[in-house]
DNA sequence: GGCAATTTTTACCATTTGGTAAAGACACGA
DNA sequence: TCGTGTCTTTACCAAATGGTAAAAATTGCC
């Protein structure tokens, strides 16, 4: 059973203490850290990787440079740990989808849940769009590791309900696609979407009143 | 009746011949500045407007970089050329829809129309997902004087349509965010359905099939 | 309080990048 | 073929940017 990769470099020898495991991050290291993750949010969501810069994420988390680099080793792994740290919350609305649930209510449930997200984490979904849209060069590994094993795995729920005749027959990859483009579409291109529907008291309500009745003829059985 | 802004900030002294207008452009002129755009196009789209630098364009092009600046006046006004040049293949497949045609068919037709631009000009797809992911801060003023007329345009169309019975009842400016997100989702987000089609021999059709079924069940009345 | 470890600041650096000046090469009509 | 205007190259530059070294300040534990 051999140790992690993660784990076999560090023993090298940079570490000060080399006690096998980093120590329990002290109170001040987790709200700085914490800080600087939430600018670089800011920062990384609304000018993408490339145009982000130290100094603006710095500046945003009220830190100096060289302090930035104090708790991470560089922009790219500053980068990479918001990535990682926001793929659990990015896929928990399609891990809450239950197998034992009502089929429709559970799709109907899931395009809700991810349009909420767009509404509430516009700014977690851009970051994301802007990392595939770059081809994912910083997170092709975790999307093979996290995505698509959860993918195939409620695709095969969905099939099932499919070929139980409980949802109209559909492919369920295409259907999830379109669940993600659909909702996404809102905080992702939300610059175009203000212009075009400028004067909407709350298109938030028109947009999930469009999804559930879409949704609802696609797959009534 | 003033003349434009533009025109109005033209003979400042800059230019050295002040004959009002641009000369014809010479056939060496007409080759270099397509090549440059097409470079710009490849760049541009996959690394994004800050990510891109003058001298990949300028590898790619073939040219060198002070090569560049003669024909453009730097970074930014090739980005834009690129982009308003783009606008009008980007609008055709909307403005191919023919109120006098059948509605099902013509809404199916657009949504095929969308599909096989994005499988056929991802880089202009990612291009434009790029600029209003981050606020389209060189293509706001576009948006509105290109995009919002003809949408409300065709909004107005679908609407009729729907009014005559002739296709079901739902928001057409929401019905519209959806025909773009879906299809547009195949070029902008290739690296992320990439991962999770792996073994698929043409995801287009499949892509096609799943999206005319969709709108088909959406619309019909 | 004293002191070691942690955290922050100051002062830099090397590279990259958008852009320019000016000399040189080239095209083409008279 | 000559000369003028067009195009291209060479040699730069200033600012921005990711990053570092080391001193200074601060924290937290005995």
């Amino acid at each position: 059973m051999p140790a992690l990769k993660i784990a076999a470099s560090f023993n090298e020898l940079e570490m000060p203490l080399p006690d096998g495991t980093d120590k329990k991050p002290s109170r001040i290291q987790q709200r700085n850290r914490s800080r600087i993750l939430e600018a670089a949010l800011e920062v990384f969501s609304q000018h993408g990787y490339r145009g982000a810069t130290l100094d603006q994420i710095a500046e945003t988390a009220g830190l100096s440079k060289p302090n930035i680099l104090y708790y991470f080793d560089g922009k790219a792994e500053i980068h990479v740990t918001l990535l990682n740290q926001l793929m659990e919350t990015w896929l928990d609305p399609l891990v809450t989808l239950d197998p034992e649930g009502d089929p429709l209510q559970e799709i109907l449930g899931y395009v809700q849940r991810k349009l909420d997200m767009a509404r509430d984490l516009p700014r977690e979904s851009r970051l994301f769009a802007g990392e595939i849209l770059q081809g994912a060069p910083r997170m092709a590994p975790h999307l093979e590791a996290g995505l698509q094993p959860l993918f195939e795995e409620k695709c095969a729920v969905i099939q099932n309900w499919m070929n139980l005749g409980h949802l109209a027959q559909v492919d369920p990859r295409h259907l999830i696609f379109s669940i993600w483009a659909t909702t996404q579409h809102y905080a992702d291109f939300a610059a175009q979407v203000q212009v075009l529907l400028r004067d909407e008291p709350d298109s938030h309500e028109g947009a999930a009143d469009y999804l559930t009745t879409l949704f609802t003829r696609l797959l009534s059985p």
